[in-house]
DNA sequence: GTAGGGTTAG
């Protein structure tokens, strides 16, 4: 081995060249060459050396480099940039930190890629403590300081320091002159939740780019202005800056949220034509806008182009067709992702335990009234926020397990979460149907003097709660509290009525009702689905002859019909219009839709209980009905209204005849 | 040699 001065260099290229993908033959001929060598006096002789080992990551090399620098006389200080620089990208940053507070002059590029790792492994503490050193070491930062400590300041909420950078920022031209320090900003301040002073920097900034514009894009759809989203969209369209997948994907969750299928569409076809259509962040928020915008069909069509979703397109799906009253599909999609989980992909990337994830699995299990498990989904839950309790109170609620809601509701104050809209109406909804109305009434009035803004469908509750405990003088009053009564809430009114005879109110809302004639509110036909042998059957009241085997459905109809008659069940004519003639009410009752729907699964012989879901609520008529046929089949008819679910088992229903 | 943005839940 030649022990000249470029020796090393030499050396070093040559085994780089041939051994450089062999770290073992690497390392021993570098100790070699450190023992022997005597030489490393120059950059040129330890750039290659320090950077095959951050290729090998192998911090002993390092540390074998700044010994020989150390031996040779080479000041710490010239070294020591190299070295930091070296320990970070080894991911050795007890090392790094300890060269770097070694140190006594320090190089604005060693203080920026501190504070860019620490950033970057979300070490936003550390981030700033390293900043403020720097602030009062009298170094001052640059556009590359800047552009990442703004990051940490939003991640602490360190609104006060981050608005005194912000100021340095400007005083050192910054904040105008690079897009970069900028986009910082801008995230921040939306961070912040402070979409104004985002939109007073953005357009400060003289070189607008596609991630600046973005990034406050982002901002007002987080923020629910969404609006101002699809407007700072359009604008930028017109300054001739070309959206990404980013943008689109941000853009289109506005759409969703505003219900916008115009320019939802306008969206799409833009993707489609700068092909960034396949990007799955936006082809997401594609299927999330069609879902939001109710267009079931679309949505589907644009999941099947998804050549690979993942849990996040999932749960959009899922959660989108709930929304859309789907949950049948729901829970055959759902059936479906579980299929391509090979090797249980949700257990195994901890998504059972994601809040986002979690949440969504909790609501459907609630809407297709498994409240046990959707409660063990919540109890796995690793993190338990306002969405998630909702979710798991809303899901007790509507299954008629009222204390369990409370019980929650009550950890959630314990907890000190703030409650919002949904958790009033979930809470009222738990007290309703379970016939706790004292305690619903308890509720309604501390959550009057609280923060939550109350709306119609909280009185509508309330108002059903009362109505049906018999206290219709109460509900009647809280009707006329109401600024603007909507359709709803007379028709919860009427229905109480009828439930206690009162017709003397009764004209009187029904008074009020036709003056809402002008409202273009039309009430939904009644439709009850009926899933067998995992397809979804429709049933429309009424309607005798669309289904192909209405002749065997009729059939079916009339035998469960009969025998009910004979163990005791009696016609209940007061849900249909007195203005009939006797035999017209009953062809009208034994036209409605879940009786279709349950002669056609009786009739189809599909083992297992029956489940019914239906779009309004069941009626007096059909409940009776429903309770002496599970006894004559012998099986369980789960039927889940527009309000809950009544299961349905051996004569009597699980909520005890209270609806 | 160091720097920026997104999608999901009631």
């Amino acid at each position: 081995m030649r022990r000249d001065h470029y020796g090393g260099l030499i050396v070093v290229s040559r085994i780089s060249s041939f051994f450089g993908s062999k770290a073992g033959n690497f390392r021993s001929q570098f100790r070699l060459l450190c023992i022997a060598s005597n030489s490393f006096t120059t950059t040129h002789t330890f750039s290659p050396l320090l950077r095959q080992c951050i290729d090998e990551r192998w911090l002993p090399g390092i540390k074998t480099i700044q010994a020989q620098m150390l031996k040779s006389g080479f000041p710490v200080q010239l070294s020591g940039s190299k070295l930091v620089d070296a320990g970070l990208k080894c991911g050795e940053i007890g090392y790094a930190r300890e060269v770097f507070d070694e140190m006594t002059e320090r190089h604005i590029v060693t203080w920026n890629s501190l504070i860019a790792y620490f950033i970057k492994h979300r070490r936003s503490k550390e981030a700033v403590e390293v900043y403020r050193l720097m602030i009062t070491s009298n170094v001052l930062p640059d556009e590359y300081t800047l552009s990442s400590v703004f990051k940490a300041f939003s991640d602490l909420g360190l609104e006060e320091e981050a608005q005194r950078s912000h100021g340095l920022a400007v005083i050192l031209g910054l904040e105008v002159s690079n897009v970069f320090v900028g986009s910082a900003l801008v995230d921040m301040y939306v961070k912040f939740g402070k979409t104004r002073e985002a939109k007073l920097v953005l357009d400060r900034v003289e070189e607008k780019d596609v991630v600046l514009i973005t990034a406050l894009i982002v901002g007002y759809s987080q923020e629910g202005e969404d609006a101002e989203a699809v407007e700072a969209f359009r604008s930028m369209l017109g300054e001739g800056v070309q959206p990404n997948e980013y943008t689109y994907a941000s853009v289109l969750i506005s759409c969703g949220n505003l219900k916008d299928v115009s320019n939802g569409k306008l969206i799409h076809g833009l993707m489609i034509k700068s092909g960034f259509d396949s990007a799955l962040g936006s082809q997401t928020s594609l299927l999330t806008m069609y879902l939001r915008c109710g267009l079931v069909d679309d949505s589907l069509w644009i999941f099947k182009c998804i050549e690979y979703p993942n849990e996040v397109t999932w749960t959009s799906l899922i959660s989108g067709l709930v929304l859309n009253g789907r949950e049948e599909m729901a829970l055959t999609e759902f059936r479906k992702m579980m299929r391509d989980s090979i090797h249980g992909i949700v257990t195994k990337y901890g998504l059972d335990r994601d809040k986002y994830a979690g949440s969504g699995l909790i609501d459907l299990y609630g809407k297709c009234g498994c409240s046990d498990m959707a409660r063990s989904v919540f109890d796995t839950l690793n993190e338990v926020d306002v969405i998630s309790l909702n979710t798991m109170i809303y899901s007790y609620a509507q299954n008629g397990y009222g204390r369990e809601a409370l019980e929650l509701f009550e950890r959630m104050m314990k907890l000190g979460l703030q409650a919002n809209d949904v958790t009033v109406l979930s809470v009222l909804l738990a007290c309703n149907n379970s016939g706790l109305v004292d305690e619903g009434c308890e509720f309604f009035e501390s959550f009057r003097k609280g923060k939550v803004v109350l709306t119609n469908d909280h009185y509508a509750c309330m108002v059903d709660m009362l109505g049906r405990a018999g206290r219709l003088d109460e509900a009647d009053r809280l009707v006329n509290e109401v600024v603007n009564p909507d359709l709803v809430l007379w028709r919860t009114l009427l229905s109480a009525c009828k439930i206690h005879r009162n017709v003397e109110m009764a004209e009187r809302v029904i008074e009020m009702k036709s003056d809402m004639r002008g409202m273009k509110l039309k009430k939904s036909p009644a439709m009850s689905w009926v899933d067998v042998d995992r397809e979804t059957h429709t049933f429309m009241a009424g309607d005798l002859f669309s289904h192909p085997n209405s002749e065997q459905i009729l059939e079916t109809l009339e035998e469960l019909i009969k025998k009910a008659k004979e163990m005791g069940y009696v016609e209940d004519k007061s849900c249909v219009f007195q203005d009939m003639e006797e035999s017209a009410k009953e062809r009208s009752l034994h036209q409605h839709s879940e009786k279709l729907a349950i002669a056609f699964a009786v009739w189809r012989n599909a083992g297992g209980s029956i489940r019914i879901l239906k779009n309004l609520r069941v009626c007096v008529d059909c409940h009776s009905w429903i309770k002496i046929v599970s006894r004559v089949i012998n099986r369980e008819i789960i039927c889940r209204d527009s309000k809950r679910f009544h299961h349905f088992r051996d004569g009597s229903c699980s909520c005890r005849d209270y609806w």
